[in-house]
DNA sequence: ATGGATGCAAATGATTTGCAGAATG
DNA sequence: CATTCTGCAAATCATTTGCATCCAT
């Protein structure tokens, strides 16, 4: 396994000047779009997102934003439209909620996911996406996303 | 990829003979050490099971078993202890219910899953396996199981 | 004005649990 | 007899929707 093979990035790798600005633009043109506005909630709940650069449940966001009067079911509304438009993925853990997390111009990862302390960890592994489309490939399956999450406990929760 | 590293299988290739009462011998000696009974319904769950050679969700044992005055919390419980066993596995599907299997003696697997007709096709993938090992030993994760799933469309509901 | 957006509360759907009676060893 | 089991119904918990109202254009 080689450095181009895999690779580990923590979370905040994302951003560069004018990333907010970017996801911003992306999601106003979807919304435009579809004849939809770029609501004072809705661009509350992306900077959050963005802000959080982490998995995030949806009811840490709601419930940091209600004090702004944003209610849960605008929140479930946004992330529905975020991920529309491709800016936001979501995990399914194994018990309880999903957890949120940006993915513009994030490359593809995978997850390891902490049962003990539920940090998730993410991982790049190129290699892996190959084959997996390859055998798609074979198989004659059209793959539209997937899924890959290794459960267990991390390295600080393994040495407790 | 050769041929060691990439194997299909359909979920009826578990079997031979007396598969049936190793799994049986297996159930009850679990029961047993927790000072549990080997009862008719947890008998006819794990049978059923053994017999669909697929992925079942809980309500489609619950519905065919009903007629026997079989409850749908008697399922879930017998589903639970199977698991706690050993003998079954779960995958969580992206809508719905979760779905069930035997897997005793039958070798680890991931699922390429249709979101047009829900078929949950298998595939082995043991260099996969070896390379997340290798990642998780890197960064001191311990795991306890993973979850990898494709989501798609199958080669017959991609054609139509 | 008109259509979209919001928040509340209630519906949904899967999963889980409390409990009283039935079954088991 | 002392537990364990079971089925029912009801509780949970995350997610989703109906609706009256609010807001932006």
């Amino acid at each position: 396994m080689t450095a181009e093979e895999l690779e580990f990035f923590p979370a905040a790798s994302q951003g560069g000047p004018d990333y907010g600005e970017r996801i911003r633009a992306v999601f106003e043109k979807h919304l435009v779009k579809q004849g939809l506005n770029l609501t004072k909630q809705r661009l509350r709940i992306l900077d959050f997102l963005i802000a959080a650069k982490r998995h995030l449940e949806l009811d840490e966001i709601y419930l940091a934003l209600r004090k702004h009067g944003i209610g849960r079911a605008t929140v479930f509304r946004s992330l529905k439209l975020l991920e529309e438009c491709g800016l936001v993925d979501h995990v399914t853990t194994t018990k309880g909620a999903s957890r949120f997390e940006i993915k513009l111009e994030r490359p593809h990862h995978d997850h390891l996911i902490c049962v003990e302390c539920g940090n998730i960890q993410e991982v790049r592994w190129p290699q892996l996406e190959k084959i997996q489309e390859e055998t798609c490939r074979k198989l004659g399956f059209a793959p539209t996303w997937h899924r890959h999450e290794i459960f267990g406990r991390c390295r600080r929760c393994a040495k407790a």
